[in-house]
DNA sequence: TCAGCAAAGATACGAGGTATCATTTACGCT
DNA sequence: AGCGTAAATGATACCTCGTATCTTTGCTGA
């Protein structure tokens, strides 16, 4: 996984740097989506907040990551789908999934043009249970 | 304008003060989703800038506000209409339009279910032109 | 191998927002 | 009307997340 990461930054005529290598292989090991400062406490100290951040940067503008919205405002990163695509969140176990095949485009170009709207993108999150949560909280919910 | 806002803190026995009822009279007078620290240039410079914020948050827990997400990830509020609706966003003018009678919500819950994912909320802001800088920006985009 | 430029790390800064706490103020009660 | 109490305020300190600056380090192509 990490050098997947690794090439789209080659690929992009970014240079292979011990940092960057430490980076790809934490974000390469990541289960859920995760922050900026959580990757950050599982790298070595020595490695900066900027240089932290500016990595996510290009990374999310290579299309590797994407920016995921949760429900209380914060905002994460995880490896992502190339191209659109949205995120169905559980709000129980915190785990995500990408919602590709996303047919709300047409419903969108009607909708809006019904207002006169020339629509150029939007932004979606879907908040609700995974199928392994729903299951479980038939009974405990 | 500022009477509804006023009234609506009332109803969940908030106190009337003097710097609530300046701050929903500037909130009246917004043409525009705002910032918090853009209505605080608005504001006699004595109020105080947690007032503000804790205001903020109260109206949009009581409704009478919402949160808008730019496209460049900037928070706004805005006057908002009662219940669940979405923003048309004018990326050019940066006007927005409440968009009720939103339809996505059935091709989300069909979309979601095909992922076994049992749907509770969601956010979606869209982005374009607005009908007045559709038909100005065809000579001129 | 070495010059040049990209990247790193340290640090300071800035926006946006929250916590704390002493003081002030609204308002229900009599 | 006056009063006691709890709520709200404003000042301030603090926090998080992110960016700008600047010097030093180190990758890489000729």
């Amino acid at each position: 996984m990490s050098e997947k990461i690794l090439d789209a930054l080659d690929e992009r005529g970014y240079r292979s740097t011990a940092p960057r290598r430490a980076l790809a292989a934490a974000i390469g090991e990541q289960e859920r989506h995760f922050t900026a400062e959580g990757l950050r406490t599982q790298l070595p100290p020595k490695l900066g907040r900027a240089t932290v951040y500016r990595t996510l940067k290009i990374l999310v503008e290579a299309g590797v990551l994407c920016r995921v919205l949760l429900e209380d405002g914060d905002l994460h990163y995880q490896l992502s789908q190339q191209g659109h695509h949205h995120h169905l969140l559980c709000v129980h176990c915190g785990s995500s999934q990408d919602l590709t095949g996303c047919d709300i485009e047409d419903v969108l170009v009607s909708t809006s043009s019904r207002h006169g709207f020339e629509l150029s993108g939007h932004w979606l999150e879907v908040y609700g249970r995974c199928r392994e949560c729903a299951k479980n909280g038939e009974a405990a919910a």
